[in-house]
DNA sequence: CCTGAAATCTATAGGTA
DNA sequence: TACCTATAGATTTCAGG
């Protein structure tokens, strides 16, 4: 990995934390929110946005205005924890959209998975299909999203110290 | 909840699937995207704003460009599981940006966080608190994230039928 | 759903401290 | 290096068909 680390300073983390949250906001208003004028909030974000650290934009869609939806957490326990084992389940993840959330773990589960389906029986229907793939699975726990209680996007510039901070992009 | 169903065809199943990973495109490249003129286009995107449909846009941020950081799952079972415990519970984890997803589950584990923190100690340090702070906490269970290994939006558009669908906002 | 046009925004050029 | 103003071209928004 390359570590050309980049100051960045309060106006860039503002920068970040205000598009966290408003993605699609003209960057002559972002401008005006920074106390920049346009060109050089603008050279800023596009640096944000070639250094990697803004990596994209997304809408965020109500999964309520689509219901009836259920949302699963899946933990995953592997028969074999080879390294070829491993892999072979991650590039099988990705080629399920209704996966929408991977996480490999420490401390006795080996992955945390987030599902998507129409319901329950769609729901194992899946399931069923995946643990028929030879993906070397030994055993899963599914639990049922009764209720989300809190998504926001990731503090990231609360954990950056007060001061400029070398970031790796 | 108002349930005044609002039907969506395929041209608002696509711009929902463009701006799921294109957040950002410009509305004219976006009507061009769907083979319409720019007026049609930004009035489906606007109706699709208004009912809340599309809830908002966020940029996505490179955790890996503000590292090192260390994401946590955690599963919460609470000591009482009465609606009010429930609800303080819920509502306490509001005010810690830290926690920046939080489910609440059925089958045997009350809740599941995640947590941001900057490395394993300030995450201990966290949760110290968060025990503290009268919560009714019976129990918890840390897993560190090792590897994320898929991150993509809800497949909503692919959960709807293949026709115009009705859609409660 | 279209065209057209005013208001606004974007991206760049050129200049100051 | 970091900021500014100015401006041509693109985009957004809306009126009218």
């Amino acid at each position: 990995m390359k570590t050309n680390g980049v100051k960045l300073d309060e106006r860039d983390l503002r920068i970040i934390e205000i598009l966290q949250r408003e993605g699609r906001l003209s960057k002559s208003e972002l401008a005006r929110r920074v106390h920049l004028s346009s060109t050089p909030c603008w050279e800023r974000l596009r640096h944000l946005e070639d250094a990697g650290i803004i990596e994209g934009y997304e809408a965020r869609v109500s999964l309520k205005a689509f219901g009836p939806l259920t949302q699963v957490v899946v933990t995953v326990e592997l028969e074999s924890h080879l390294p070829a084992d491993f892999a072979r389940f991650e590039r099988a993840i990705q080629d399920h959209p209704e996966i929408h959330e991977c996480d490999s773990l420490g401390g006795g589960i080996d992955y945390i998975l987030k599902v998507l389906a129409r319901d329950l029986e769609s729901y194992q229907a899946f399931m069923d299909q995946l643990l028929s793939a030879g993906l070397g699975i030994r055993r899963y726990f599914t639990y049922v999203v009764t209720k989300p209680v809190k998504r926001s996007p990731p503090p990231v510039t609360r954990l950056t110290g007060p001061e400029g901070r070398k970031i790796s992009p």
